[in-house]
RNA sequence: GAGCAUGUAGCUCAACUGGCAGAGCAUUCGCUUGACGUGCGAAAGGUUAUAGGUUCAAGUCCUAUCAUGCUCACCA
């Protein structure tokens, strides 16, 4: 009789019952697919056909230790795996870690600064290899800590990302792609960290709240326009007009005695209203001003006024009931900002209910947040059915800026909002996302001026502020625009969002690039269309519509880093390309002394291939985006080991957090279909759904928070410690806390309090078992079926209770509710068994008295022993089977002692679930 | 702007397809009963955010509102 048959006394001790059990686990390599027993109750029996059961883990990043989340997403990965070989299937956990490019990058920069030297001084080669080892190192431990919660998964063939047949198949990818067209460089302008120096894609970027200024520009016209003042808008449900020419018709005089003339061409029509000229139901109230009314008082049809620019400077005209004339009210000597408060713009208006400004002057107005990158400005767009503009689109306008005049064109788009601001957005395509878009619809506001070069700097197009920061320059203008009068109102604390990088939070700049892009479009469609056929299911199920909206985005994923860690991109060039930035702002790409104008200037340049076509050629600097390599995760790792692929794919289950939804699964279900199609040999589209979605089943855990339910995060230092954790309190209590209770995609509270608690009921099964154990003496009649014997009606009632906690965990397991499952054995061991049937059969089971004097000994009262025995011994021997995913140590150590049936799995691992 | 989730005892959370609102912690009282004080027994604690509706029956389904959190898009 070996030691573990027998339970010690005392409390349960988890350390020391935890070190045997995971030795005898690893020794006896339960975790691979491939373990058989020759015992005829396991579910891993020797010459039987079993379905495969795959769950590809999710790799953490190998740059640091694993925390609280991953043991949690551990936690459930493990009493999924568990489940499932009790159940019969043959599984693989496939365990492995991830390089995580830029944030390794980021992190391992940091650890050469910490030696005193960098990742220039070292050199790209020494980078990459010290790189490596540091991330072999961190995996070690994490491995190391993986198996220390009980991980059930085939360590043997762990895989770290940039193993070389994992590189080889990833790269392959790449390679397929380009010659399938969907992958292509191109010049576009994307997100750059200038403090990361590389490119990154959208999901590489988070936003920011920000207070910042907002300015306004005036753009005014140094041509001859038609007229002085030339207005729209509606009124009273009535649009309105009032066009006055310059130079014409009637007279005015101004102070310093100048003459001007001025005529009304055309001043609209509001139903009710007299035109004071001619008598007829013909007139517009510009403003509603009256002399002795305070400026802003709207007094309809009594008053009309225009503003209008004369001289330089803004005057209020003024015409009332009593003098048809037109004539001069006051003059505005004070600046534009201070009374367009009172008037709102030049037309009608409602001040109460839209106090906001509108101008309106013989040019546009257009506000900005980013003066700086004005130099770059190469139009200026209105939407198309703004009447206000309706002139100007289509030409060309001279506009004043603080590097002298300069032309730019008028567009419409219908991207342009005629509410916002003043209608009129100045157009910067080397600088803003939207700009870009606009651009590429109207091919006539290209070339691009790009004005910031990659170090952040403005270059030679700003003139006076070339080689300033973007925010130095900025501060630099403000004042110069002011005295120019190109700056005619400035905003401050106005609220928008600045987009920052996720990894070192610096800003980002949009800058234009020569960049590898995937067209993501067909495989979007793909992707959305399995969730939407339900082969893929994700849960929580709120969570789908996350999906299939980031599915509904376009995007043209910038692929490529440059940085240092990671895959190579597998291209090379006759000659490595170069970018710059011509006179005239352009960005542009010269390969050698050929200077890329499209996309088939490339074609005798450049090869697409893992290997080099030969002596000369050099290979592209840049790595891949990490997402590129982690989105084909499931299929690579399968792929790279033999006959895995064929036998294990697709896979069953994805269990992550719903955090990273977005970044990795998405990106999984866009990549892992195409990669299998080429595995396969075959087209796309000729594959079923069933046969290229990478996972049947998408189950997201919730978020660890804290007590106070915040983010746990190592600067707030409200972290648990895991480890710590399973050295007080044992792996399975730490393993407990995060299921009991939980649901899907919920995030929870986790404390030591409560993980206490767990170790509490742990050692609860432990004393159960004693208990059982000791009162199981002279107990042999092992028979799974329920044998002839006189049970009494608790016995009954406990084993109908164990029966419908059976079926009903089965329920909770295969529905994914393992919180509910959990939940209730907790419950039903504690106060069902323990407190209730335990209780109960003392008396029955007790062969002496207090005074140890022999108790029980007539025939019935043994026949009624042995029936409660049974019931003890059935009870907890469902118990145990039910128990063991959640808390897998405790429960195969007392599976050691627990008298089993001829043929029984010797572990816990391979016994069959109760159905 | 679009979408999602959450709101239940003092606190943290359960309650599967509608079916007697439950646990843990904390509180109060009582127990060295031969597995267990990391325990046992008992008590107290609720108009299930609010207002309507459907139903024999609503925490659960429908409508509206409020509050909190999150995601996506836009923000010139």
């Amino acid at each position: 009789m070996s030691e573990l048959e027998k339970l010690p006394k005392g409390a349960y001790k988890p350390n020391e019952t935890e070190k045997e059990i995971l030795k005898y686990w690893l020794d006896n390599k339960f975790y691979s697919p491939e373990f058989t027993s020759e015992e005829t109750f396991s579910t891993a029996r020797k010459g039987e056909n079993r379905e495969t059961y795959t769950n590809i883990l999710p790799p953490p990043n190998a740059n640091g230790n694993l925390h609280l989340g991953h043991m949690s997403g551990y936690a459930y990965q493990d009493l999924m795996g568990r489940y499932q070989r009790m159940r019969g299937k043959k599984v693989l956990l496939l365990p492995g870690k991830d390089h995580a490019g830029i944030q390794t990058e980021v992190v391992f920069e940091k650890e050469l600064e910490k030696q005193g030297t960098s990742k220039l001084e070292i050199g790209r080669e020494s980078f990459y290899d010290k790189c490596f080892d540091f991330c072999m190192e961190n995996g070690r431990i994490a491995r190391e800590q993986e198996q220390n919660l009980g991980l059930s998964a085939d360590f043997d063939r762990e895989l770290f990302t940039l193993d070389p047949n994992i590189v080889d198949e990833v790269l392959q990818t790449f390679v397929d792609m380009y010659n399938d067209k969907l992958i292509y460089r191109s010049k576009r302008l994307i997100n750059w960290c200038v403090r990361c120096q590389s490119a990154l894609a959208d999901i590489d970027t988070e936003y920011k709240d920000s207070e910042t200024e907002f300015f306004y520009f005036k753009y005014g016209s140094t041509s001859p326009s038609e007229y002085a003042l030339h207005v729209r808008d509606t009124y009273a449900g009535k649009e309105v007009e009032v066009k006055i020419e310059r130079y014409k018709g009637m007279e005015y005089t101004g102070k310093d005695g100048k003459t001007i003339e001025w005529e009304f061409d055309y001043y609209g029509e509001i139903e009710g209203d007299i035109n004071p000229a001619d008598g007829k139901n013909l007139d517009v109230i510009l403003l509603g001003f009256e002399e002795g009314l305070k400026p802003g008082t709207v007094v309809k049809g009594k008053a009309v006024g225009i503003m209008m620019r004369m001289d330089g400077d803004y005057k209020l005209m003024v015409i009332n009931e009593n003098n048809k004339d037109l004539k001069m009210y006051k003059e505005f000597g004070w600046h534009f900002d201070h009374f367009s408060k009172y008037f709102a713009g030049v037309h009608i208006r409602e001040f109460e209910k839209q106090p906001e400004d509108h101008y309106y002057t013989d040019g546009v107005i257009l506000g900005t947040v980013r003066p700086e990158t004005k130099f770059g400005d190469t139009a200026i767009a209105v939407h198309p059915d703004d009447k206000r503009y309706e002139d100007l689109v289509g030409k060309e306008m001279e506009v004043a800026t603080l590097n002298g005049p300069a032309m730019i064109k008028v567009i419409a788009d219908e991207s342009i909002d005629p509410e916002f601001g003043s209608g009129a957005m100045k157009v910067t395509p080397a600088h803003a996302p939207d700009d870009w878009d606009i651009a590429m619809r109207h091919p006539e506001v290209m070339p691009e001026k790009q004005v910031i070069n990659f170090d952040g700097k403005l270059n030679h197009l700003a003139g006076k502020y070339e080689g300033m920061g973007v925010k130095e320059a900025r501060e630099a203008m403000i004042p110069d625009m002011e005295k120019s009068g190109i700056l005619v109102r400035l905003d401050r604390g106005y609220k928008n969002r600045i987009q920052i990088c996720e990894r070192c939070k610096h800003q980002i700049e949009p800058l234009i690039s020569y960049q590898w892009f995937l067209d993501t479009a067909p495989l979007k469609a793909k992707a959305k269309q399995l969730v939407q056929n339900d082969v893929t299911n994700i849960m929580p199920e709120g969570k789908e519509n996350v999906y299939l909206n980031w599915m509904d985005t376009p995007e043209d994923w910038c692929i490529t880093r440059q940085l240092w860690w990671g895959y190579r991109v597998p291209v090379w060039y006759k000659v490595q390309p170069e970018e710059y930035i011509t006179e005239t702002g352009e960005v542009k790409e010269k390969i050698g002394d050929k200077i890329i104008e499209n996309l088939d200037d490339y074609s005798d340049m450049i090869h697409v291939g893992q290997e080099s076509p030969g002596e000369g050629w050099v290979q592209d600097e840049d790595v891949l985006d990490t997402w590129f390599s982690s989105g084909q995760w499931p299929v690579v790792t399968l792929a790279a080991n033999g006959d895995d692929f064929a036998e294990f794919y697709p896979t069953q289950v994805m269990e992550t957090g719903w955090d990273i939804l977005i970044f990795w699964v998405t990106r999984m279900m866009l990549l892992c279909p195409y990669k299998t199609s080429k595995l396969l040999g075959k087209e796309f589209d000729d594959l079923k759904e069933e046969d290229i979605a990478p996972f049947k089943d998408v189950y997201l855990h919730g978020l660890v928070l804290d007590k106070n339910g915040s983010k746990m995060s190592k600067s707030k230092g409200n972290g648990i410690d895991p480890f710590e954790m399973m050295q007080k309190y044992g792996t399975d209590a730490l393993r407990l806390s995060f299921i009991v209770g939980n649901k899907v995609g919920q995030n929870y509270r986790l404390y030591e309090e409560k993980i206490q608690n767990f170790r509490n009921y742990c050692n609860k099964i432990w004393n159960v078992s004693k208990f059982t154990l000791m009162n199981l003496e002279g107990f042999t009649a092992l028979s799974i079926e329920r044998p002839e014997l006189p049970f009494e009606k608790e016995d009954l009632e406990m084993l109908e209770h164990i029966e419908t906690l059976a079926a009903d965990s089965t329920t909770r397991m295969e529905s994914f509710n393992f919180g509910v499952a959990a939940n209730e054995l907790y419950e039903s061991v504690w106060h069902t068994f323990a407190d209730i049937y335990l209780e109960q059969v003392k008396q029955r089971i007790y062969t002496k008295d207090r005074d140890g004097n022999p108790i029980n000994t007539s025939k019935e009262a043994q026949e009624s022993r042995k029936a409660a025995q049974w019931v003890l011994w059935k009870s907890l021997d469902t118990y145990l089977r039910l128990l063991h995913p959640f808390i897998p140590f405790i429960t195969e150590r007392i599976w050691k002692a627990f008298p089993k049936v001829e043929g029984e799995s010797s572990t816990l691992l391979y016994a069959q679930w109760p159905n």
